[in-house]
DNA sequence: TATTTGTCACCTAGGTGCGAATAT
DNA sequence: ATATTCGCACCTAGGTGACAAATA
């Protein structure tokens, strides 16, 4: 294809294979928009509050989850890296059932034990970050917080929630979704974050 | 420029004299970006609870001013159509000081009677929507309230909030600005939103 | 017995008008 | 006098754990 590469005229641009597109003002150069071409880099998520969440995994963490929905303690939030800044986002939450199994807090033992078969798991509802979408320079100017996001074992939930089963495990994946049409999604997980959904605590031990 | 209108690679257009931009799929086809090419249309804002705010007015609108920021009532809430659904907008608001003088309350005539040259006024502060910014489809889908938008009378104010002259008249004007580079601005404001300034309420016959 | 549910008092954050005290 | 500041009591919305009652 051929370009004029010094028209100011008020255009939309096709590249081929660019991964990026850009809103583009009335007046550029087809250099100035070149120059911001996407250099691949890694998407990099990290844990907030690790320290917190392994402190409770260490006893087994529980989260309470009521039929009008609970948030979570801790509250999930991550760090984000290696976005593009001008690209856009949607940023995701769901939960993952980890273990097929049913669980039950030993008192004896102090520890939660697996007992039976678990539920079998429909596929997680999403938390969609209400900050959604936006562009990579928002997602990693400051840490994401999901503490809107709310937990509910109510199974015909209409209010949005993610729904669990009680006592099984989970553990929340965090999704980067790329706005450009490809969709790409980044996925991640901590170990340190799973936990066994409960409607009231088992361990008193806090 | 020719282009293959066939063609289902991973591109970016370019279209001489279109308006708007839209994020691409990897797959579509240059027709399918033409049907969406952007007719020319009217924005226009309506002014939501138009009915408080006539009474107020008729009774000369006092809004209330603290140093630490107060919100407005009545709040400001328009309804918005016209826009792109696909492309995006930044909404703000800001106050126009509509004229240049010195009220006070005349409990004799229980009305604002005005009292010499006001000061002069800096331009004012904006208070940007929180949702900015965001898709036309979006502002348009309900009524946009700035309900979080703050009053202050501090001069040094470092909240962000928008800075008033006590005793002075101001009418808040709304604009939506294109995002597509252009930047380009639409104004509007509303007769029966016009307030003056108070550290506290003059009229007690509210 | 094990689990779930609903109720409740408690806490917090933040917005409000009012009136006393102060400032111009 | 007029205008501003400040503190305060009040209200609301919403999140929390505890516990008693209900469920299975």
């Amino acid at each position: 294809m051929e370009i004029d590469k010094s028209s100011k005229r008020r255009l939309i641009i096709l590249c081929i294979d660019c991964e990026l597109l850009f809103v583009m003002s009335n007046n550029f150069s087809i250099d100035s928009i070149l120059a911001k071409r996407p250099r691949k880099s890694l998407i990099r998520v990290f844990l907030q509050s690790s320290h917190l969440w392994r402190r409770f995994h260490s006893l087994g963490t529980e989260m309470i989850v009521t039929k009008s929905g609970r948030r979570m303690f801790p509250t999930l939030s991550v760090l984000i890296s290696g976005l593009d800044p001008m690209k856009n986002y949607v940023v995701t939450v769901d939960l993952e059932c980890i273990e097929l199994k049913r669980f039950r807090y030993s008192f004896h033992q102090s520890k939660w034990i697996s007992t039976g078969p678990g539920e079998s798991e429909l596929p997680s509802r999403m938390f969609v970050h209400p900050d959604s979408p936006a562009r990579g320079s928002h997602w990693m100017r400051a840490p994401v917080s999901f503490d809107k996001m709310k937990l509910t074992n109510n199974q015909l939930d209409s209010n949005g929630h993610i729904i669990v089963n009680s006592m099984h495990k989970y553990r929340p994946r965090v999704h980067v979704i790329e706005q450009d049409g490809s969709q790409t999604r980044h996925t991640f997980s901590f170990e340190e974050t799973e936990f066994i959904a409960v409607t009231a605590y088992q361990n008193h031990r806090y």
